[in-house]
DNA sequence: CAGGATCCGTTTCGATACTG
DNA sequence: CAGTATCGAAACGGATCCTG
């Protein structure tokens, strides 16, 4: 595999950021940080799957060196780090929405409730309610 | 990593499907049969980026399982097989395109072409236009 | 105690090459 | 157009250690 962060065909632009789409964990972290609120290093350890601390922590320096997150200090308690999605990161919203759509209609057994139902009827209402809750968050 | 083929969070239905999405040789595949109309083996192994044969048979076998993709005789050289996206598979346009735009957005750094530039102002009509060549393909 | 880094045994992946 | 075999590289999970 190559190690270039987007892959390019000759001829058609039609590259892919597999750096951070073609990665599981990843894709797990800004999930968690975008529709979860999740931003704290313990956060992503229990609300996450299972991911190893060793595993987290590579992922998150790579979305930081990616430009997805930023770290900072949490204003109320200096010691908490706080993990934010860029203004990068939060442009993955469209995508992270139809995968999770796809993935409903096609993957998951049980019904869709009502994040997944609101989403197919109004993808531009979910959309702004994300960019708003990321920008007072 | 659980092998599930997609991850739950309790009470909050945003579901991925990892097995595929999370995999960046699946994601070209799923590309090249999308957006170039690339249908066999031999396709797959020079229009991609390297990919090594044993991968590529694991990961047409995983799409297959996965339900992604079909595998028929060509019509016209038995000996040849063909790849087709199913159904299922014409529906992971939608998140396609979003990656595309995304990954052009903020990581390409050459400027965008012609297919890009349509897709930012016609997401519609570009999703037609692959759902009417794969139906006639 | 939160936020990581490091070490280590194990599993998975992938490049190459060979087979039908 | 694939399946298989090998074998080194990388990723992973788990535990442990470190630092404020």
């Amino acid at each position: 595999m190559k190690r270039s962060s987007t892959v390019r065909r000759s001829g058609c632009p039609i590259s892919i950021a597999l750096e951070l789409v073609g990665d599981p964990w990843s894709l797990l972290i800004v999930r968690d940080l975008m529709f979860k609120g999740v931003h704290t290093f313990d956060g992503f350890l229990t609300a996450g799957e299972g991911i190893a601390t060793n595993v987290l922590s590579d992922r998150l320096a790579r979305l930081e060196r990616g430009g997805i997150v930023d770290r900072r200090p949490d204003p109320e308690d200096g010691r908490r780090v706080r993990y934010r999605l860029t203004k990068k990161g939060i442009g993955l919203a469209p995508m992270l929405v139809e995968m999770v759509l796809w993935s409903a209609e096609h993957e998951a057994t049980d019904a869709p409730e009502g994040t997944v139902r609101e989403m197919r009827q109004s993808r531009r209402r979910v959309l702004d309610r994300i960019r708003r809750a990321w920008r007072q968050a």
